[in-house]
DNA sequence: CCGACTTTGTGCAAGCGTTCACAAGCGGTA
DNA sequence: TACCGCTTGTGAACGCTTGCACAAAGTCGG
């Protein structure tokens, strides 16, 4: 209730520029792997404007991205069209296009909640501010770490979750709490406005339709991993008797 | 040469159990997106163990995983069919029968790579060695930190890659290196003899086809929530023309 | 033993996402 | 200006995943 996030501002936004409907229409019909994608087609082209490169082919995009060249073509007429045919796509551009359809035109303030292992991580990691993310506010439920300075920014007290968020203007929340305690935190930080969250417990959060979660899970990814391990034994074992692997190539040499 | 993993083991084992080729058949043919929640209905299930639960319907266990009740009795009968009908599951049993399926009845050694603020977390972190990935290995290139022990496991000079990961049979190499670092210690990992990876470093990695390789991006993921921040800001930009935006929540106040 | 009730397992249709293949469009060249 | 070669953008086909709906199969009470 206190910490009502937003009034004025985006409001004013919409009859700012005339094409911004179009980019809104574009952006709503989006698929979400795309999403995904394009963010890896920004890294990447970040890269080539470091290295100086102007004007990029899809087929050495996606090549540096891994994916099919006709998948990224897709992709980015998913934003507009931007690149010349019979020359490619001119670097700067469209970075700045993507970065537009994502969002990383505006600040995202991020808060980590669970200051542990993973949390200190966080914190210290440089890559969030330098991709817009500035991380605003740190939370724990342990008294002893309130006040104490981490990555530069004071350990607040979970309790105080609505009104700091509310004062950071922060849009993202971070949770790296133990799993018991993630669905309470999670809670909080949804009465307290913040609409996106990035779970690394290792819990299913039930929040409401207007809430977006997505989940970062070591212990699924190790597991999908070993399922992995165990098909290809199997498959070995399946097909060779004795000895050698079935293409030659064995665990190790 | 020295520590074979498995080269009797493996090829012993096809003829030991006569389920365990149909349960090949069907680890085959088991779609990506099912395994995936086939470790997150595991998850929930030893929760209920716990809790002493020993019976469950597949509506209950779908809401606590958050899918839809058909689509897990799907993802349960690709393992087989152990359910029983007007009763619901046996938690115990599908338990046994889903850690078959992802090969958790086997050790997966892991080892990590880059002994930086996310390598510490990780090294400490006790949900691995609980799961059956014990953290065996931990390389860093700088030699001050090697000999110091992490979470009680030494570090290694990352120039020891091969003879190490050989000698503790690791089968899972965990990447969490600077970006730059990144593709050069896959290789490493690769020619070692580690057949999967999960790789927190934000980049591409190129790997032959038989390395699985799962990435975690945090960057990635930001910039999905952001891209949801921006659609909806746009779409009650939209929808509204002055004043509350769809839901009375906008951007900022 | 029977009938009512519950829940699984699955055929089928709809929906997405990916891939193919090619027309359209653009720069360069004569 | 007209042609040529190259690359984009996209319609259409394909395949995987999801969700529905229901028969099959079991339990439980009488």
């Amino acid at each position: 209730m206190a910490a009502q996030r937003g009034e004025g501002d985006a409001v004013v936004a919409t009859p700012r520029n005339p094409a911004d409907a179009e980019v809104r229409e574009r952006a709503r019909a989006i698929p979400e792997a795309a999403v995904a994608r394009l963010a890896v087609y920004l890294r990447v082209l970040s890269g080539m404007v470091d290295q100086g490169v102007t004007t990029i082919s899809s087929e050495e995009l996606s090549s540096a991205a891994g994916v099919n060249s006709a998948k990224l073509r897709k992709d980015l007429s998913y934003i507009g069209s931007y690149g010349t045919r019979g020359v490619g796509y001119d670097v700067e551009v469209l970075v700045s296009h993507i970065e537009r359809i994502l969002g990383l035109t505006r600040k995202h303030s991020v808060a980590v909640v669970g200051i542990g292992n993973l949390g200190h991580a966080l914190a210290n990691y440089g890559g969030f501010p330098s991709r817009g993310f500035p991380v605003a506010a740190l939370f724990d439920i342990d008294p002893d770490l309130t006040g104490v300075p981490v990555g530069g920014i004071p350990v607040n007290h979970i309790d105080d979750i609505a009104t700091v968020c509310a004062e950071r203007e922060v849009s993202i929340g971070v949770i790296a709490t133990p799993p018991q305690a993630a669905q309470a935190v999670c809670d909080r930080l949804v009465s307290a406005g913040v609409q996106c969250i990035l779970n690394f417990a290792p819990v299913v959060l039930q929040v409401p339709d207007n809430v977006e979660v997505r989940k970062v899970d070591l212990a699924v990814e190790m597991q999908i991993l070993s399922f992995h391990v165990a098909r290809r034994a199997d498959e070995a074992a399946g097909e060779v008797v004795n000895g050698v692997g079935v293409d030659g190539v064995v665990i190790r040499p």
